[in-house]
DNA sequence: GATTTATTTCGTTAAATGGCGAAATATAGG
DNA sequence: CCTATATTTCGCCATTTAACGAAATAAATC
């Protein structure tokens, strides 16, 4: 229960899912994020920290950028079953595409103009 | 994304996903769901308010007594799989096997010895 | 209709949560 | 090594939340 408790609260709060449905199929630098979610930096991050003590989402870092992504097939069941109901949930909101439009101006700036040289966004295949 | 939320935020309290989990299958009457949560009859009502509008439970009344069951076919596919998921999640933990023993006792002790008349446990289905 | 019983609503309190800015940490580059 | 950049940690404040008991509501029974 500790673990579904875990991940509930952290389903919870709009910006995480947000961050979820803007981290679905690729991974994103925290910089990039920041820049979606618009809140601050510290903020951002500390939402970041609740989502991988979670293990809804996974990082990876190079340099001194942080990516994000999804949870992979690595994670226990019930991660990847709410990873995949939230999405379902919320695909064709509005909401959503709010978000969903902010991504793309995003990946329109990037490479090198947000965070001073992030590289390519990596596109994954899940 | 106002759904998802009501969702998730009905699932982030450990008590609420506890009430899920004793009302698969049947449906309870609220003093016996005070019974295996353990708390006052003011906040178990408010939980069960809480899950109610998120419309993972539905209600009925019947004389003075309410009873509650989990949502069934009529509800939204989000609410749908959100108890699936959650079911599914702590089917195995030894949390879910407290409540059930609790739930147990409850069912034997019933009908009309803990609210002095309650009807039998009504057992669905689903 | 007064009383008892089941449940909910309301008001209060303590704890958890989400937000921010400042400071700390880590890494790249001059 | 000193500076700039990216991110996290920390401390603080405002809001939300979960708990309770008391009071209100609703329905059966006396």
């Amino acid at each position: 229960m500790r673990d579904l408790l875990a991940i509930t609260k952290a389903l919870a709060d709009r910006n995480r899912v947000a961050i979820l449905l803007v981290l679905e199929g690729r991974e994103l630098c925290v910089c990039q994020i920041i820049e979606i979610i618009r809140l601050a930096p510290s903020t951002v991050s500390k939402h970041l920290s609740i989502l991988r003590q979670s293990r809804l989402i996974e990082d990876r870092k190079d340099g001194r950028w942080m990516y994000y992504r999804l949870a992979g097939q690595d994670a226990p069941a019930a991660v990847r079953e709410a990873i995949r109901w939230v999405l379902r949930s919320i695909a064709d909101t509005t909401d959503a595409g709010i978000y969903k439009e902010r991504l793309q101006k995003i990946l329109e700036i990037a490479p090198g103009e947000l965070c001073k040289g992030a590289d390519q966004v990596l596109r994954l295949d899940n």
